[in-house]
DNA sequence: TACGATCCTTTTTTT
DNA sequence: AAGGATCGTA
């Protein structure tokens, strides 16, 4: 077994059930890896394991969600390669470096959209070229909007938001416009189909495609072209997937048909009998049920893969004992669940701390000093050392005191990072703030980027419609009105109005010479389309700087800055060039050989069926030479492998506008900087922290009001808190406060069931919110006591008795407004009223409070 | 046409 | 509290 002399430091520290799993090879595996169980520790083994026996590193797929999940699977990876040149020959010679580049780990969404890159024109599905745009929720929402007006609907009636969560949950079940039209009976749905129906045909006229098409589409490109999925199922031939139980029905069938097997088709006619895939997940973490995610993809995977392995990782090196009891006496609460208790060798360890304050500035400053003391090292230490890979990097500080880095604070809605901020700037501690997405956010940001968007796709109407009079330059909305009807009726896309301007009936002189003047910039950073010529820049960085000098960005945002004084004005100069630091940083990097959709090496038929193949596999070239060469495909009845020739530029703006579009708030989590790290729960996962605090259990909050209506919704909240424990490793706190600011007004809370679910012997309670220390309207609140003290179940008894004893249109009296009628009543955690009074006008009290009477 | 004031509604998580 | 929509004025 001279191939396997390298196996033994992969296997080195791990239990029986993480051996199988690394040493698994061929057929289909499911690892059921609970929180903290090693999870990303046996699959990057398995990796160089599988390296180690002959498999060659482009035969190998591994999806996760996040970008950040890919690029630490990538360098954890590398590093293990390096660390013990597994495999001797597979290794040596390479570099972990150049072998790790040449895996496949990208997130789902990324791997779909290169492929739709790359075979859009093959598959010749509609109004989808290679160039097509990717529109984030802005561009959707604004998308959806036009069209819904322009069915003659209402968006009040017809809220884009509400709209765009039909067609997205849709979408991720495979349903396009026409099988969802099929299905929808009543006349909403037949409303919604009639939306979702021309929100495809905008889309394609825009050239540009939603983040569920990217998964829809590849999807459907994979089940209907049998020589496009041969392609891929002959390229990757060892496919892991990362977070399974958070995969949809779209993601479950692209993930079938690139390994060629399970049950995606009745009768695949390339179907694999033993496909190698391998699935990871753990069902109490499945949070993303909202947007599709289907638990039944992790729970029938055996029925779906017939023959499949099953391993569960089941101990927990993460977390001490108390923090991991906790954990399992909550999420023992959910019903629909496969019972999996946590265990863990480790004894001892601090309790839970649950912590009742005040408000949410009292919670801010109650966690600011905490972790200050942590860091300070006077609690907390004396521990044992907990063994973890990212941890036990060595860049710990010895001796005492946690680093900021290894802090976090955990919330369910972004909404309550403001406050936390605040105390954590105030108190001097350094922080980051989990958003990924938030820099591509802003206004400025989305300015330049609409206008590189028009650059990379001339269909793209909506992000031309964003920027074509911004800064403004004349061409207000009645002579853009005018272009567009112009636009529609000859079925162009906006910009071939604004090139025949000249021509058109109605449009002042002014406006024509301003559109002309326009389309002018644009061909000068283009070249008209032909990317050629001294006008055009010659990089990606220079062409983003040439957009926000010439639109006039930057002179806008100068002069309101210089006029206004204030520093927001400034700031958004400044992230104009950091955009351009950005789009230059991203040239550096770009390697188009990482590209998914690239090119297979040669050699494609063949695999290393357990014969050593070292020798020869020095020999091969690494898909990063030369992106168009054709390889072993001769006699692809496509011919041609690489996409048609594409300006270096425009492919480079293409990739960057992409790796935009696709970013992820947990993206943005950056160890290694030393701050405590604010982030959602929804992040939270896959993380680790040596402390933690979450924020704001309270009802309506964590369980969150929209969850309240269904078992299920509620039980998916109960594993969102799960998650969030279960991310500490020493020292847990979880705060509820007792009144909070939410829209402006401070409202009495109830705080969250989940805490009464808490083992009590694990948990210290302390309760800091003195109801004396709050001054306020005595009128109000005086029931609170009481209130709070109602057990769950008759609270909740009480809030449905309350509603029912006000329906709509009844008349009530009311201490301080006198009489009113009732115009509506509202559900929820808080059950509130608008009634309109006699005197006082139109209030929304919250039912629970405003002692409210009924007088007829 | 552009901008500001005012009124109104909002109410989660995210690739 | 904050963002969006609408309306009125320069």
């Amino acid at each position: 077994m001279d191939r396997e002399r390298g196996v033994e430091p992969l296997l080195a520290d791990l239990t029986e059930p993480q051996r199988a799993a690394v040493l698994h090879v061929e057929g289909p595996l499911l690892i059921l890896a609970a929180a903290g169980s090693g999870k990303t520790r046996v699959i990057t083994r398995r990796i160089v394991r599988l390296l180690g026996v002959g498999v060659r590193p482009w035969q190998v797929l591994a999806l996760t969600f996040t970008n950040k999940a890919a690029g630490e699977m990538r360098e954890r990876v590398e590093r293990l390669l390096e660390e013990h040149e597994v495999g001797g020959g597979v290794g040596g010679g390479w570099g972990g470096e150049r072998v790790a580049r040449a895996l496949t780990i990208t997130t789902f969404h990324s791997l779909c959209a290169r492929l739709l890159r790359r075979h859009a024109e093959r598959a010749r599905i509609p109004g989808l070229k290679p160039d097509y745009s990717i529109y984030d929720s802005a561009d959707q929402q604004s998308l959806v909007k036009k069209v819904i007006t322009g069915l003659n609907l209402s968006t009040s009636n017809w809220p884009a938001r509400t709209v765009l969560s039909v067609i997205s949950n849709a979408k991720n079940d495979l349903l396009d416009a026409s099988g969802f039209a099929a299905r929808a009976s009543d006349f909403r749905g037949r409303q919604i189909s009639a939306i979702y129906t021309a929100y495809e045909g905008a889309l394609h006229r825009a050239n540009a495609v939603d983040f569920d098409d990217l998964l829809l589409l590849t999807a459907r490109i994979l089940k209907e072209r049998g020589e496009i999925r041969a392609e891929c199922q002959n390229r990757w031939r060892y496919l892991l997937i990362d977070e399974y139980q958070d995969t949809n029905r779209a993601q479950f069938q692209i993930a079938a048909m690139l390994a060629g097997g399970g049950a995606w088709n009745a009768a695949p006619e390339r179907g694999v009998s033993n496909p190698n895939i391998c699935v990871v997940g753990d069902p109490d973490q499945s949070i993303y049920g909202w947007r599709g995610a289907d638990l039944s993809n992790i729970m029938d995977f055996e029925q779906a893969f017939p023959g499949a392995a099953v391993i569960k990782l089941g101990e927990n090196f993460r977390s001490t004992a108390p923090i991991l009891a906790v954990a399992d006496g909550l999420i023992k609460r959910n019903k629909q669940r496969r019972d999996k208790p946590l265990f863990t060798a480790r004894a001892g360890g601090d309790k839970v701390r649950v912590v009742l304050c005040r408000d949410e500035h009292h919670e801010a400053s109650l966690i600011v000093e905490h972790f200050r003391s942590r860091h300070e090292g006077a609690e907390g230490e004396g521990g044992a050392r907990l063994c973890s890979e990212e941890h036990s990097r060595g860049t710990e500080q010895p001796g005492r005191g946690t680093p900021w880095r290894s802090m976090a604070v955990f919330y369910r809605t972004n909404a309550l990072s403001r406050v936390l901020e605040d105390a954590f700037r105030g108190a001097g501690v350094p922080y980051t703030i989990a958003r990924g997405t938030a820099f591509f956010d802003r206004e400025e940001i989305k300015n330049a980027l609409a206008y590189l968007k028009v650059v990379a796709n001339p269909a793209d109407d909506v992000s031309l419609e964003r920027i074509v009079n911004t800064p403004t330059r004349g061409l207000g909305n009645t002579s853009l009105a005018a272009i567009q009807v112009w636009a529609s009726d000859q079925g162009e896309p906006l910009l071939e109005g604004l090139r025949s301007a000249g021509g058109i009936p109605g449009l002042t002189r002014a406006a024509q010479g301003a559109a002309g003047k326009f389309v002018e910039m644009l061909d000068g950073w283009t070249g008209a389309g032909s990317f050629l010529g001294s006008t055009v820049p010659s990089g990606l960085a220079e062409l983003v700087q040439r957009v926000v000098e010439d639109s006039g960005l930057e002179g806008h945002y100068t002069r309101q800055a210089a006029k206004s004084q204030s520093e927001q004005d400034a700031e958004r100069l400044d992230n104009l060039g950091e955009l351009i630091s950005s789009a230059a940083e991203f040239e550096r990097e770009f390697a188009p050989e990482r590209d998914p959709g690239s090119d297979v090496p040669v050699e494609v038929g063949e695999v290393a069926e357990g014969e050593s193949s070292a020798p020869s596999v020095q020999s091969q070239s690494l898909p990063d030479t030369s992106p168009g060469r054709g390889g072993g495909d001769e006699d692809d009845a496509f011919g041609e492998f690489a996409p048609s020739p594409m300006p270096p530029l425009l492919q480079l703006l293409r990739a960057y506008l992409e790796s935009v579009a696709l970013v992820a708030d947990a993206d943005a989590v950056d160890p290694a900087q030393g701050a405590v790290t604010l982030m959602t729960l929804h992040a939270a996962k896959g993380l680790e922290f040596d402390t933690v605090a979450i924020v704001g259990l309270e009802e309506g909050l964590l369980p969150h009001s929209r969850a309240a209506e269904s078992e299920a919704d509620l039980e998916e909240e109960r594993r969102l808190c799960f998650v969030g424990i279960t991310r500490a490793m020493r020292s847990l706190t979880m705060c509820s406060a007792r009144y909070r600011t939410n829209r402006g007004i401070a409202e009495r809370t109830i705080s969250s069931r989940f805490l009464e679910e808490f083992d009590p012997a694990q948990v210290s309670t302390t309760n800091l919110a003195d109801d004396s220390d709050i001054s306020g309207d005595r009128d109000w609140d005086e029931e609170d006591g009481e209130a709070a003290d109602v057990s769950r179940a008759g609270r909740r008894a009480a809030e449905t008795a309350v509603k029912s004893q006000f329906p709509p249109g009844c008349l009530v009296r009311h201490p301080q407004f006198g009489i009113g009628e009732v115009v509506s009543v509202e559900s929820g955690a808080a059950p509130r009223a608008t009634v309109r009074f006699k005197q006082a006008g139109t209030k929304t009290l919250i039912l629970e409070y405003a002692r409210l009477t009924r007088v007829g």
